[in-house]
DNA sequence: TGCCCCGATATTGTATGCAATATGCAAAAA
DNA sequence: TTTTTGCATATTGCATACAATATCGGGGCA
């Protein structure tokens, strides 16, 4: 047996069915039976089991023992727990990182700020939403606490299906960057609850901004996106 | 084949071994080899594989790609980020439930808080401990995001083995009720702010009385909690 | 002596078969 | 017609065999 690269093939099943299930190849509630999967992707139950397991850890599905596993679905509800729960632990990591980044962080942080405001201009949405998750991750390792890190940037990627037009809402560049500017600049301050206020203010409007397709199913949703 | 109850043999290992691990029957760092542990615990190394990626995703064991499993080793400084995160995010949770617990939650809160009253003054460590997560749990409840409650109860569980001693340092639980009166008192005034700071408060300092046993290893600890 | 290469062994990753349970459907009873 | 029971089928849980890789120790070489 060969193996391309050193991950395993169940690692490489964790990302083929997660994309799948993001991409809407599997409708929440449908079920995923070990045997049509392992067909599908060409492997043995084995590895397809335990990809299933993992996935059910962070959510994407549900297993119930002896009845099999499902694709989860995630209701308007459940997401905008989602949502809450990363706006707080956003808001939390930008307060702790008002209190104890470095100086030398902080400079960091300004000068990238500063740095994404091109892209802004120019209404560059993929430029600007890979800059915004660099952005993100420096507050995140302001905080200086990397299970905290770790918990926020886990939601941020399980929320990543739901939120891939929010760039593109029409103005939606120039505003983030303002107020990403407000969150910045508390931060510098080193005012701790202006800092928590202000990024959960941000995190909350870009999820009211996307508020309209957290309704929609997935094949919906896809559509929108493409 | 009988099951005797409905969980599957890797439900059960998962309990087993985490307890193991806990108990110091496994030190930080040992290896953790399928077949040993297959033999150990009277089965196969198929559920025993299922029970090592999980205990690996609750942060128990490092599984590292074809290199087996070994126990994870939390540093002092590892474990003072979770315990940092924990307080964070019930701090959190208090301010939430400030903001928005209903009526009828902030008299059960009141009122159960009053009840554990006679447990501190009886110095009854168990009986306060069990009501103590429960005293816990209703403000994460009350937080009304089941996603940050799940979160939060999963740190404490995972904490849970490095806290135990804590009601059992002299005039701790006294201490410890006293400054649950302040939390709820905040709570009930819906005064956010002084919630967030008296749970973060309360939590860091029960912390810190624990905190020269966090350096010990598992074994030493196991004989303090004897 | 110290280092590197190579092969024997140990251990993990995967496939497959069997046992146990869940599911669906048809027939019978109310 | 509706509900229930029993059986056939489908699917999961587990055990075991095989494949691939990691680990460790000895021999060759500088």
């Amino acid at each position: 047996m060969v193996f391309l690269d050193d991950r395993t093939r169940a690692d490489r099943l964790v990302a083929d069915v997660s994309q799948d299930i993001i991409d809407g190849a599997f409708a929440p509630g449908e079920r995923l039976d070990e045997l049509s999967l392992a067909e599908r992707y060409g492997v043995s139950r084995t590895p397809v089991r335990e990809a299933l397991r993992r996935l059910a850890s962070s959510g994407l599905v549900d297993v119930r023992p002896r009845r099999g596993a499902v694709v989860a679905s995630i209701t308007p509800a459940k997401l905008a727990e989602l949502f809450g729960a990363m706006a707080e632990l956003e808001a939390t990591c930008a307060r702790l990182a008002a209190i104890g980044m470095s100086p030398l962080e902080r400079r960091r942080l300004e000068d990238f700020h500063a740095s994404m405001a091109p892209l802004a201009d120019a209404d560059d949405a993929d430029g600007f939403a890979a800059a915004n998750l660099t952005f993100h991750s420096q507050i995140y390792a302001g905080a200086h606490n990397g299970h905290l890190a770790e918990i926020a940037a886990g939601l941020r990627a399980r929320l990543l299906p739901y939120r891939r037009a929010q760039f593109r809402t029409p103005g939606r560049l120039p505003r983030s960057h303002a107020e990403h500017g407000v969150v910045v600049a508390a931060i510098l301050a080193a005012d701790a609850a202006e800092a928590h206020t202000a990024m959960l203010r941000h995190v909350s409007l870009v999820e009211d901004s996307f508020e309209r397709l957290a309704a929609l199913q997935p094949a919906t949703r896809r559509a929108v996106r493409a």
